[in-house]
DNA sequence: TGAATGATCACG
DNA sequence: GTGATCATTCAT
């Protein structure tokens, strides 16, 4: 049993989105689910409510979209393009809808079952994208609702200062169309670290 | 640049 | 019920 670092509390998850999206980077995710996996987040995307046009929750609750507006540190996982798995984290208060979406990690322990799992020898491109990381990491649509936060689940997230200090980059988001004006997506570069 | 691939949601 | 639309990835 392992405790989920106490810094990734349900009241880290409960603040303004962009925010909690760019504390995430250099932390660290951890799957146990065929062994033990874990990657350092390097990209991440925020998703509001009903002013931002890219979010699932623009146009209110769905079936699909009810996790973004409730308890925040739970996992948000759906079926995209018919074919891959994203992984957010819920954010905000209950009752405000919000989600980080984690589009890349750099890959730290299991790397040997990551790469089975993706079916190649990826090195550094093993995770560097949403529906590769959560093919890496075993993270599916049965992880959607798991609480991030409990220590219970076989996704978490433990602290790292490893990468502490690096420069935030940010640019609009990948693959919407729409809301291009606000610059959400944040990533950090690994190679200034050395 | 386009194919693969299937759930979701706005229609009415 | 129907059809356009995808928070992607990989091969051409």
């Amino acid at each position: 049993m392992v405790l989920t670092a106490k810094t990734f509390t349900t009241e880290f998850f409960a603040r303004d989105t962009s925010l909690v999206a760019r504390e995430l980077l250099g932390q660290l995710l951890v799957t146990e689910k065929d062994g033990r996996c874990s990657a350092v987040i390097i990209e991440t995307e925020a998703y509001y409510g009903s002013r931002d046009p890219a979010s699932h929750a623009y146009r209110g609750p769905t079936p699909r979209n009810r996790l973004m507006f409730g308890k925040p540190g739970v996992a948000y996982v759906y079926l995209c393009y018919g074919m891959y798995n994203l992984f957010n984290m819920v954010t905000q208060e209950k009752g405000t809808p919000g989600a980080v979406l984690i589009r890349g990690a750099f890959p730290v322990e299991g790397r040997k079952v990551m790469e089975k799992r993706r079916n190649t020898s990826g090195g550094r491109l093993l995770l560097d994208g949403p529906g590769k990381l959560t093919m890496a990491m075993g993270i599916g649509l049965g992880d959607n609702g798991k609480d991030l936060t409990s220590g219970g689940s076989d996704i978490f997230l433990e602290e790292s200062k490893k990468f502490a200090g690096l420069a935030i980059n940010r640019t609009g988001r990948v693959g919407v169309k729409v809301g291009q004006d606000r610059l959400l997506r944040f990533y950090i570069n690994m190679d200034e670290s050395i």
